[in-house]
DNA sequence: GACTGGCACTCGCTACAGTCGAGTGCCAGA
DNA sequence: TCTGGCACTCGACTGTAGCGAGTGCCAGTC
């Protein structure tokens, strides 16, 4: 049952060769390439126990070893190494997000980067509206009777609507209802705002009233119960790297849970402070993604996380290389958007 | 040389029969599938004078035949026959699209529609600002020396940037700037702008010009030299139908090309009145798209024109089907926008 | 008790030969 | 001009054999 040390090492071995080469590890050839100080006969031993514990597996009888989902597991949790980045990475972190003049600039450049930086597919998610506050809502008429809402997070998110209004209102009711709504909702986070937007209503003069009624249930609508959640993805093409081994041939799935937002965003969105996220394979409540593994983390200004990023790849894949870049790549994201 | 009606009507039996079975056809499955009134091996005289001139080929010696490019080229162009779209599938569209509350929604559903209706990879261009009239223009205020930008077009685009004044400005600055801007500028076409933009710096009072000219710069910059285009895609998973035989047994070149915006935008934006365009395989300019096809119109309010919509697939693709789903689509988008 | 060398065994991979059959090109005749 | 017939080609599939990487086990050594 105990994994002792030497076992251990010979569980990472596997992992590292495994993932390099893409072919099944022998005991010869692990011996060979690590100073693991025994004989392979030794080591063919530790690997049977290695099996046993569900660690590794043979995909066919005369082949060598291969990580199972729990091998790589162990691995992550107790084994990898932390790899710090190279400084060319550093400098394409950076080189690559100076200059965005934009958000939708920033989350752009950052999903190509990650999907650059590991070879794999990347996704990031916007600064969700639902952490972030309002800073200025902005009523445009488009007509008499339409109105055109945009509302302006502290986030950099700019969201609008076409407002269909119940009876036309003139340029200065319009005026009115833009200095009522901001001096009451700006500041506040949206989460927070169905109290206030009702409040807003009953304070409204019966003049604006049906007015305000409109305009708020559809800011209701639009921005809290349909939580208006974006994503960006990068990197498709990297899933045909190592050829059809991984994703047992079919990339199917993966490409059809790729294109569902709600799939990424219980992925990716459900981040919390500091910590990076590892999926792998089986651990997925994904089925369409039980042949992959996702590793994803909170961004945000300073120490709060206002969305998600990470990367979807095989679960044949270099975790320490892999969580230490969506790490920096989220760190940097975040004092990018602190600076606003 | 000449290719009598027969040769035709066996070559789009040919290209019918194999888009359907996606098997090589002999000439012995043509006769007993289609009504030829001749024998196989009459056909199969055909079949040679086809070969000869380009418009089919054998995979093997001992193979049945197969549609060339220039074999594809030549059924759309002269053998189709329209094929009226199900009442089925026009239900889907009106379905699909009735209820969109936003261009986003508008375009996220075309593009969804159309790659399920067509079963491919589906691309939608949001309406281009080059063709779009301005409708509004918003200054808000996000402290004394940042503004953001909201342009607000008639295609129902909304735009915005973040501009570092040169200076603090009042709010009764920001009003100034915000009346004589959309004064200038609102109902001109974007390509029209920078004319007009430099008339607005000229005519803005001494001291209002400096943020004038940064206000305009941006603009310019923006919307004008690097024409911000976007862009939805959906379907990518339907690249992996028809198992790995379309393609050539690689996704990778057909995802790269769908990753790079420029690609499409050269591929679908291009669109001319009332045009439905087909490039077949070769005649594609972009390498990596030579083994897929590409149909794709225009759409807009009315007549006019304001971006493309297309599918991406294999070569081997149902042509009449995917031009009479094409079409449609961008028929009811266009009704859809006019509405607004 | 832990490690090691040796050895028999398994089994996927490759090469090769043989068979089958779909499909062809060609030709003589209607 | 079309057709039936016929010889031919060649890919797909099957079966056999040899190779070799890798294993599990066991007896022997430190």
């Amino acid at each position: 049952m105990g994994l002792d040390d030497r076992k251990l090492a010979v569980l990472r071995a596997i992992v590292e060769d495994y993932v390099a080469t893409q072919e099944p590890v022998g005991s010869k050839a692990l011996v060979e390439r690590h100073q693991l100080g025994v004989s392979p006969a030794t080591v063919r031993n530790d690997m049977a126990v290695l099996e046993d514990e569900g660690y590794i597996r043979q995909p066919h009888t005369s082949a060598g070893r291969v990580p199972t989902d729990r091998g790589y597991r162990l691995f992550v949790d107790r084994l990898s190494r932390v790899k710090p980045l190279s400084p060319a990475e550093r400098r394409a972190i950076e080189r690559f997000l100076v200059g965005a003049v934009d958000l939708d600039d920033v989350v752009h450049r950052t999903v190509r980067l990650l999907a650059q930086l590991t070879r794999q597919v990347a996704v990031v998610q916007y600064p969700s509206l639902a952490r972030s506050k309002v800073r200025h809502l902005e009523l445009v008429p488009i007509s008499t009777t339409r109105l055109m809402v945009v509302m302006i997070a502290d986030t950099g998110r700019v969201e609008q609507r076409l407002v269909e209004l119940p009876g036309p209102l003139s340029a200065d009711d319009v005026t009115d209802l833009r200095r009522l709504a901001n001096d009451k909702l700006v500041g506040s986070r949206l989460s927070d705002t169905p109290p206030l937007v009702q409040a807003l209503v009953d304070e409204s003069s019966p003049h604006l009233r049906p007015a305000m009624a409109t305009l708020s249930s559809v800011l209701l609508e639009t921005l809290v119960e349909r939580h208006e959640e974006r994503l960006a993805l990068a990197g498709t093409a990297n899933l045909t790297r190592g050829g059809l081994l991984d994703f047992q041939g079919s990339l199917r799935p993966i490409l059809e849970a790729l294109e569902e937002e709600v799939v990424l965003l219980k992925l990716i969105g459900e981040a919390e402070p500091s910590t990076t996220r590892v999926l792998i394979g089986d651990e997925n409540e994904i089925d369409n993604l039980r042949a992959a593994s996702v590793v994803s983390t909170g961004y945000g200004p300073g120490r709060t996380i206002v969305g998600g990023l990470g990367v979807v790849g095989p679960t044949r894949m270099d975790y320490p290389g892999t969580i230490a870049t969506v790490r920096a790549v989220a760190r940097y994201v975040g004092e990018l958007l602190a600076q606003n």
